[in-house]
DNA sequence: CCGTATCCACAACGATACTG
DNA sequence: CAGTATCGTTGTGGATACGG
């Protein structure tokens, strides 16, 4: 097993690009293709289960809620559910599974993002932690429990 | 000034949405819209700073990567730099700006999650920290240094 | 209430050819 | 080497109307 290390300031040769078929991201980027998926997901954190919840709040048409809908189940992101209330008929619910809920940390890295960078109010969105009250913060960590800056990146492939 | 906090676990009501304009995420998408984007970003990252290195490692078209490189340059997240060895005639390369590596959290967090649950081997990019050589994962975390769990997440808006 | 079917407009992207 | 111009194909998403 051959590995190879670079460090985040220097720059690679050609041969040690990858296509996009070994590249983890691009894979979870074919997933999560387009900006409605991203916006369908967040309603999903923020606790929406029905269809036309996930329409009236991303602000999507019907169409394109039933679509990213499907695709996000199809690809396990979502789980659909049915469930009766008694006396009531069957309904469906979408729920995240275990996967889809894995993107939370993408997804609130996105938000911190858009509200250091683009809003110009400062955050319209918190999250804090429950049990604390502290915000919380998409970061990078090492195992060893080290906070890690941008300049402490090491990228290997292997 | 009012606030509004949800836990996770819940739903909101109708009213509690917000329309696409006031949230950071989405913002944070209309920025880095496409897939190819997320590319250049990443080749970025990777240490790329001319045209060819891009077009090269991401896979993308000459033509695509010419535009991703104007729009990301355009919105701040790269800066175009001209630069002459002594001889050479003038070249330019593209270098992240503190808004682009900004989103290094993200980026890492979709790698991630592409290596967890797309990728069929397992994990074929590491992130390191260049001190210790522990590897890095992009993860929650609250200001007291709590590491938060999917379940113990509260969302404010305000 | 929970979607689907159809249609249309525009954005994304690759291929090819060409320029400073 | 570093792009631009043009073209064709596919993807994305809204509008409207309709069905279980």
């Amino acid at each position: 097993m051959t590995e190879t290390t670079i460090q985040m300031t220097g720059t690679l040769e050609p041969r040690d690009s990858w296509t996009a078929d070994a590249c983890p991201m691009a894979h979870a980027l074919d997933v999560v293709r387009n900006r409605s998926a991203f916006l369908v997901l967040r309603e999903a954190f923020y606790g929406a289960t029905r269809f036309e919840e996930f329409a009236a709040r991303t602000g999507l048409s019907e169409p394109v809620t039933a679509t990213r809908l499907r695709e996000l189940t199809g690809a396990g992101l979502l789980e659909r559910e049915p469930y009766q209330e008694p006396g009531q008929r069957t309904r469906r619910l979408y729920r995240l599974t275990e996967k889809g809920s894995d993107l939370l940390p993408a997804i609130v890295a996105l938000m911190q993002w858009g509200d250091k960078w683009v809003l110009p109010g400062g955050a319209r969105v918190e999250v804090r932690h429950h049990d604390c009250g502290a915000a919380v913060r998409a970061e990078l960590r090492c195992e060893h429990g080290h906070a890690v800056g941008r300049d402490e990146l090491e990228l290997a492939r292997r």
